[in-house]
DNA sequence: CCCGAACCTGAGCAAGCGCTTAGGGTCCGT
DNA sequence: ACGGACCCTAAGCGCTTGCTCAGGTTCGGG
C-alpha cells in the first residue's frame, strides 16, 4: 500500500534524528502508526517500510514503544513551540489568539500524519512516558488559557467560562489531525484562516 | 481491572440487543474497546469481562470485528437520532442549532465510553462495514449543514464558509468523547450548554 | 593487508492471538 | 422418563507477534 505519501510536509522534518538509519525507521513508523494505529502495526511492517529486516529495528530502538515515545515527544515539542511562538508574537490578545490558532491548526494539517500519531496514540505509551507527554499538553493548555485571560482582562473578549473555552479551542484544533486529508479540497492555510476566524467569534465581546 | 465503571449511562442502554448473553458480551466489548482500543483488546478479555469462556463469544458473534460493527452501527444510529430530533424540533434556526449541539454533546459526554468506540475505532472496521458507517456520518453532516444554511438564508446567521463551519461544529462535538471524563468537574449538561453557546457565537450575525 | 567497530541479516523462540471443535450440562415438551 | 435444542466450556490449532542472537558485511586507520 501507499506510494510515498509525502513523507511529512515542510521544513526539515526529522533532521534531528540521527543516524540516518534510525531516522528512516522513525519516519516509517510514523506512516505506519498513522495509517493503522500503534497496536495494529507490526515491527516487521515498520522495518519493511524502512527497507530493513525486523532485527535492524532493535539496534536503534529498544522497543516498539520507545519508537512511539520518540515520535510523540518530538511532535509535542514542535507543536508546543509553534503555539508559544504565536503567543509571544506581540499585538493585541485577539491578534495573538488568531495567530496561535492559525499556526497550531496549520501544523496539524500540514503534518497530519505525525499529528495523528502524536494526538491519538497517547494511550499506547507506558506509564512514565505518558505522564511526561501529558505535562507537555498541560503547557499547551496554559498558553491558550493565558491569551484568553489577558483578552478578557483587557476587555477585548467576553468569555464566561475560561477553562471550558480553552478546552474547546484546543479540542477543535487537535481534531483537525483526525479529519484532515491532503487530497481534500482545503489547504492547511485555508483551514488555519477559517479556524482562527471561528475562534475569534467564540470569544468576541458583544457589541 | 475496573469495577463496574457505569455500564453506560442513562436510559435503556443496549436493550435491543438480545439474548441477554449477547448483550453482556457487547457491553463488555464496549468497555474494553474504549479503554484499550480495538486492536489492543483480546477476545479473551471481552469474554472474561462478561464472565464467559473465550469460546462463548463465537456462539453469539462470528468475529471480533462483527462485535465492533454492531456497536458502531447502534451507536451511530442513536447519535444520529438525537441530532435529527433536535433538528426537527421547530423554532428558529438558532434555537434548533443550539438544541442540536446541546443534545449531541450531551450524548457524547454521558455515553462517552460508547462514543469513544463509535467515533475513534472506525478504521478497524472491514471495508464494507466502514462504508456503511460512513454513510451514517454523512447524514449527520447533512443535518447540521441544513440548519446552518437555513439560518443564513433567514438572516439569523453570518457564515462565510458553510461546509467548513459544519465540519468544525461536528468536530468540536465529537471530540468531547475523547476528553470527557466522568470523574471530571463538568456534568454532561454543563458541557452541552457551554458548547451550544460557543457554536451560536461561531455563526452569529454581526450586529 | 589486517583489525576492530559499526551496522545489518537469517533464523527462530516463547508467548499470545483469533478462532474451532468435541463434548457436557440444563431444561423443555411430550 | 427421555430425546433434542440450546448454551456453554476445556483444550488446543495454526499463525503472528515482539524481540533475540550468532554471525556476516563494510569500511577507516595503522
Amino acid at each position: 500500500m501507499s506510494t510515498a505519501e509525502e513523507t511529512d510536509g515542510g521544513s526539515a522534518p526529522w533532521a534531528e534524528v540521527t543516524p540516518e538509519a534510525a531516522r528512516r525507521l522513525l519516519v516509517a513508523a510514523v506512516e505506519a502508526f498513522a495509517e493503522r494505529g500503534y497496536h495494529a502495526t507490526t515491527t516487521r511492517d515498520i522495518a519493511g517500510r524502512a527497507g530493513m529486516s525486523p532485527a535492524a529495528l532493535y539496534i536503534h530502538y529498544k522497543t516498539k514503544e520507545e519508537l512511539l515515545h520518540r515520535i510523540s515527544r518530538i511532535g509535542h515539542d514542535r507543536a508546543l513551540f509553534v503555539l508559544e511562538a504565536a503567543a509571544d508574537g506581540g499585538g493585541t490578545a485577539a491578534e495573538r489568539l488568531a495567530e496561535a490558532v492559525r499556526s497550531f491548526v496549520r501544523w496539524h494539517a500540514e503534518r497530519h500524519t505525525t499529528a495523528r500519531v502524536v494526538q491519538y496514540e497517547l494511550d499506547a505509551l507506558g506509564e512514565e512516558h505518558r505522564t511526561e507527554i501529558v505535562e507537555l499538553r498541560r503547557k499547551s493548555d496554559a498558553v491558550v488559557r493565558r491569551i484568553i485571560s489577558e483578552g478578557v482582562q483587557a476587555g477585548e473578549f467576553d468569555v464566561p467560562d475560561i477553562p471550558g473555552t480553552t478546552l474547546a479551542v484546543l479540542s477543535l484544533c487537535i481534531d483537525v489531525a483526525r479529519w484532515f486529508n491532503a487530497q481534500g479540497s482545503r489547504t492547511p492555510d485555508e483551514v488555519g484562516d477559517l479556524y482562527a476566524d471561528l475562534v475569534l467569534r467564540m470569544v468576541a465581546a458583544k457589541r
